[in-house]
DNA sequence: AACTTTCGATACACCGGTGTATCCAATACA
DNA sequence: TGTATTGGATACACCGGTGTATCGAAAGTT
């Protein structure tokens, strides 16, 4: 242990390895998502990479730990999303409402809710991958307390956005922001679940569609 | 082909065979739940129906087609359920209401709801099971449709209960009856896989809790 | 430019699950 | 009761995936 080398040693080593260990979480993702956790096999993830299995195990020591930095990967890249499209909604917003301090028209409500999901950027690749995680949350315990914060955060962060949209609109709901969130996404959720399964080519167009509908509807009802 | 032997044969070579193919059967459904169907093993389902694989080869050809025969038969079994506490739906409510004609009053309808769940009599393996059969609906095409088609005959069927319950009871919801069961029922579904996350031993009790608060405070905001 | 270290590739031993071919017992039939 | 048939048990060959031990090349150090 030498205590000279205060600064350089660790960064320079690491930086080809978490390349490759970006790599690797990539592919990863995609093969979860396409076959599920059971069905991938360590192969598959490394050669998607452009890799041997070698780097795999170089690299992480399971497929299950790899699964679950993944997890925690992808919530806070969601999150990051969630936060950002707070300050795309302070942008598109006064353009739907024309006056400030206008009431939302509900022929505009389809423009909201469309535009909010549009900046999810909608891959359902991530859906498939959360309903991998939800299936073993349901399963092991330790995975589950995992699952359900951040479930958790996602949907404070989403009550928030929520009832900023709807206060800047003229709207509110007598169930509380953290319901109200909740029943949306499941929404969201199922309907996005219907359309994967529905969908050959155009998922996401049929979904888009489906969602926004769907949505609106449910909003219409339950703020006014 | 003997055309002589026109009834008996088959029915008394059946009568063995039909039991085990059901113990099979009973017997993969749990293991299913429990640890899912990649990580179920033909062995574990012989052995918990005390058979040997051998048994199993005899009967079916694949994990795979015993699950499709399992996931049919739980949903005929589920349509009999509903379609069964209708009339327990009829039996129960005039006690809630009290006078005939007369409106729900809210704090009631958390009995209504109650009386309807306990019907169900949940064991959450079902839901377990189910959620496996949707993951696979996701990827497998052939496997979708099976499940769009159960899911729209299960929603179908509540829609028509709701409906009904609603309307005895003097209320109604702006939403039509199939996007109200949807919305429901989702809700319901998220909730339980919630208590079964955080559940370890009484599931039941907290899923139970959970469910009812939570559907309470959604119908009376959709219906009214 | 030699050396050293780090990282990924290659090769191999191992294990668990599958599916099949064969055998034996119970039941059906005469 | 003897014979035929059916259904489940046993044994085995096979395969795919895992994880480890070894090696070689490229980057990093002086």
């Amino acid at each position: 242990m030498s205590i000279t080398t205060s600064e350089a040693p660790k960064p320079t080593e690491s930086a080809r390895r978490q390349k490759t260990r970006e790599r690797l979480m990539d592919a990863a993702f995609e093969v979860f998502s396409e076959v599920g956790i059971h069905a991938a096999t360590v192969e598959m993830i490394a050669e998607r990479a452009d890799f041997t299995r070698g780097a795999f195990y170089s690299n992480f020591d399971t497929k299950e730990e790899l699964f679950l930095a993944l997890a925690e990967r992808g919530n806070n890249q969601r999150l990051a999303l969630l936060r950002q499209s707070v300050e795309h909604m302070d942008q598109i917003l006064p353009e739907i409402l024309g006056a400030p301090g206008a009431k939302l028209q509900p022929e505009n409500l389809g423009l909201l809710v469309t535009s909010f999901l549009d900046q999810q950027n909608e891959n359902s690749y991530w859906f498939l991958f959360q309903s991998e995680l939800r299936l073993l949350a349901m399963r092991d315990p330790a995975v589950g307390s995992i699952y359900l914060e951040q479930k958790a955060a996602a949907e404070t962060e989403f009550a928030n956005i929520i009832s900023a949209a709807l206060r800047a609109v003229g709207l509110s709901s007598e169930l509380n922001p953290l319901e109200l969130a909740s029943v949306l996404t499941t929404t969201y959720e199922s309907t996005l679940q219907e359309a994967i399964m529905q969908g050959g080519p155009q998922v996401q167009k049929i979904a888009h569609e489906l969602v926004r509908t769907k949505l609106v509807a449910l909003i219409t009802q339950l703020a006014r």
